[in-house]
DNA sequence: GGGAAAAATGAAAAATGTGTCATTTTTTTT
DNA sequence: AAAAAAAATGACACATTTTTCATTTTTCCC
């Protein structure tokens, strides 16, 4: 490990990353990360106080590269349909990745910190931006003429809660491509898209 | 604790499942469960060998109680829509019950236990029973003219992955019982409920 | 109420995890 | 290349949890 001290952090964050996404939150404890990371005990303390501060910034990193992610994918004056397609795809390949996701560490993280207030609910504000983000889309999305929904914001709120009910059974129970496909279809039809 | 075995045993497994309810499954170690029952620590290894072992029994315990529960709500010759607003009120009164539910557990638990064979899959069955059930009900439903619903079987599923979404950001992110009611209300839109 | 069986206890060994710090290694500076 | 600074190590003291088991307490039957 002759790295540098910022690249040393990043490291042990992208594999602290990897240990949350299979261990979940509780589980894990510090010594996890130490033999993940294939560095010594003090070393890992030197960075991080507790695997609750781990979890933070590997929250904080990858909500930052989920925007990056989403905003590359995004060309030029996109329409109302294009920006559902890349949102739709973008969940579709998260849900399919069972065992590489933080979904059940997240759920397990605010579950186990249930008194941080409201405000600072990361997991809450990014379940409201999508509501907020998608009920727009909707609403643009009828201006155009391209999708026909009567009610956007119940339409938006209802998107993601489904949204959540499958990422959380892809974890535990399984779910087939198949059955997402099917399952976003059925989503897609309560737009009354028409072209 | 001068009660008899049985007892003792059906105690110990109430007292553990408020423990799962509040810590949810990996956070939860023996020491836990023998503090909130107050018995001595090789007491608790007389009964159960392990919070596995114990949580196993504490889904089976809840699933038999779900079934009367529901059965006993239920009079004679229901409609469906008589059995479809039964089904919405017990999920209502679970997602309402923050902090008093296993819902984070039950998944926790599936999770650290992913290399579990699917047939043994408790929430599994859970889920594809309540799709069947759910279908069957709607099928009905439009037999009996009380609903107009086009794609029962995935309307069901759809109802199914909804009330896990629910359930989930219920018990971590948190909501109102009026969102609840919103959602409720955008699904029974989807059944074309007609009198 | 005496004695055998069953149930329960809590002390303690073994295993695992935490957080610190004196020391060593590596890097940087002169 | 020597000195100073920075980074990293891993052993250690302490805490927690697991699991066992010799002993005690309770129950129950005659």
């Amino acid at each position: 490990m002759g790295e540098k001290s910022v690249k040393k952090k990043q490291y042990i964050l992208n594999t602290a990353r990897k240990v949350f996404m299979e261990k979940g939150y509780s589980a894990v404890t510090m010594k996890d990360i130490v033999d993940a990371c294939e560095i010594s005990r003090g070393g890992l303390y030197l960075y991080f106080g507790s695997t609750d501060e781990l979890f933070r910034e590997v929250l904080k990193l990858e909500s930052e590269e989920t925007d990056d992610t989403f905003a590359g994918q995004i060309g030029e004056n996109p329409t109302p349909s294009d920006i559902l397609a890349v949102f739709l795809k973008e969940q579709k390949k998260e849900l399919l990745h069972k065992g590489d996701s933080l979904t059940i560490a997240k759920y397990e993280y605010l579950f186990a910190n249930s008194e941080i207030p409201r405000k600072d609910n990361y997991l809450r504000k990014q379940f409201e931006t999508g509501v907020k983000v998608l009920t727009k889309l909707f609403e643009s999305g009828n201006e155009a003429g391209e999708f026909s929904c009567e009610d956007p914001a119940g339409t938006a709120r209802n998107f993601m809660y489904v949204i959540e009910g499958l990422k959380i059974t892809s974890q535990t129970i399984g779910i087939t491509e198949q059955t997402v496909d099917k399952e976003l279809m059925f989503l897609m039809q309560g737009l009354g898209i028409t072209n």
